[in-house]
DNA sequence: TCCATTCGATTACGGTTGTAAACATAGACT
DNA sequence: AGTCTATGTTTACAACCGTAATCGAATGGA
C-alpha cells in the first residue's frame, strides 16, 4: 500500500517523471518555473518522498541523484480510480456523463472518445 | 474560492447530500453505517464544515439542523476538474482513454457510453 | 427544585503538509 | 591551512486533519 503523495510533493514528482535522475539543486531549478520555492523547501519535499518510498536516491560523489520509484502511470491510475470510486460509485459511465453535461467535452472530444471505444470493443 | 473538503468531512457531506436537514445525532447515525465514529467526532466535522461554509445550520428549538450549502454536483465537478487538470493537462479524453485502457470498462459499459455520447452529439 | 441527559462549543493531541531556517560536513578556492 | 560553498540532515512552526474528551448551558423528568 503506497503512501499518498501530497500536492506539493507532486510538483517534485512531475519534475522527476519528466527527467531523472536529478540532483536536489536541479529539481529545485526545474520546479522553480512553477512555484516559488526555496532550495530548502525542495530538499524537504525530496526527503519526504524518499521516506515514502516514492523516489529513490543514490550517492553520486558527495551528492544524491533522485529518481522516481513510483511511475507516473501507476500513480495517475490510482488517483483516477480514487476519484471514480469516491464520486461515481466506481463506474466510468457516470463520470463521462457528468463531465459531458458540464460541457467539459467538445464535439471533437466526443468523436474521439467514440473512436477509441469502438477500437476497444473490436 | 470554496475551501476544500477533507476525506472525513466528505463522508458527512454525503449523508447530508442524501438527506437534509438533519441533526448532528441523525448525521452520526447515518454515517455510522460507513465509519466507526463517535458522536463527538461527527460534531467536530459538522463544525468544521460550517466554518468552511460547505454546510449551513439553523436553530430548531435548542438544536441545529444541518443542510448542505455546496451542492454535490458542484463539488464533484470541481474535484473532477482538479484531477483532470493535474494529470491530464485539462483534457478529458486522456482520462477516459486511460481508465478504459486499465480495463475498467466492460463491453456493456462501452456500449452504454457510446449511446450516451451519440445522444449528446445530436 | 434538582439531577440526568442532550447539545453545541472549546480544548486536546498526534500526524501530515507547506514552507523554510539552522546546522553539520565535505569539498573548493585562496 | 582557513574559509566559502554546496549539500544532506535536523529542527521549526503554523495550518489542517482525524479522532475525540470535556465543559457549560439548556431541557426534561422525578
Amino acid at each position: 500500500m503506497p503512501e499518498r503523495i501530497s500536492e506539493a510533493e507532486l510538483a517534485v514528482m512531475e519534475v522527476l517523471w519528466n527527467e531523472a535522475p536529478l540532483t536536489a539543486t536541479d529539481v529545485a531549478g526545474r520546479v522553480a518555473r512553477q512555484r516559488e520555492w526555496s532550495l530548502a523547501t525542495v530538499k524537504t519535499l525530496l526527503s519526504r518522498l524518499v521516506a515514502k518510498e516514492a523516489i529513490s536516491h543514490h550517492l553520486d560523489g558527495r551528492r544524491f541523484l533522485y529518481s522516481p520509484l513510483v511511475e507516473r502511470e501507476t500513480y495517475v491510475t490510482r488517483e483516477s480510480r480514487r476519484l471514480v470510486d469516491r464520486f461515481f460509485g466506481g463506474k466510468l459511465m457516470p463520470l463521462v456523463a457528468h463531465l459531458a453535461e458540464q460541457k467539459s467535452l467538445s464535439d471533437d472530444d466526443i468523436a474521439e472518445i467514440e473512436k477509441l471505444l469502438r477500437e476497444m470493443q473490436s
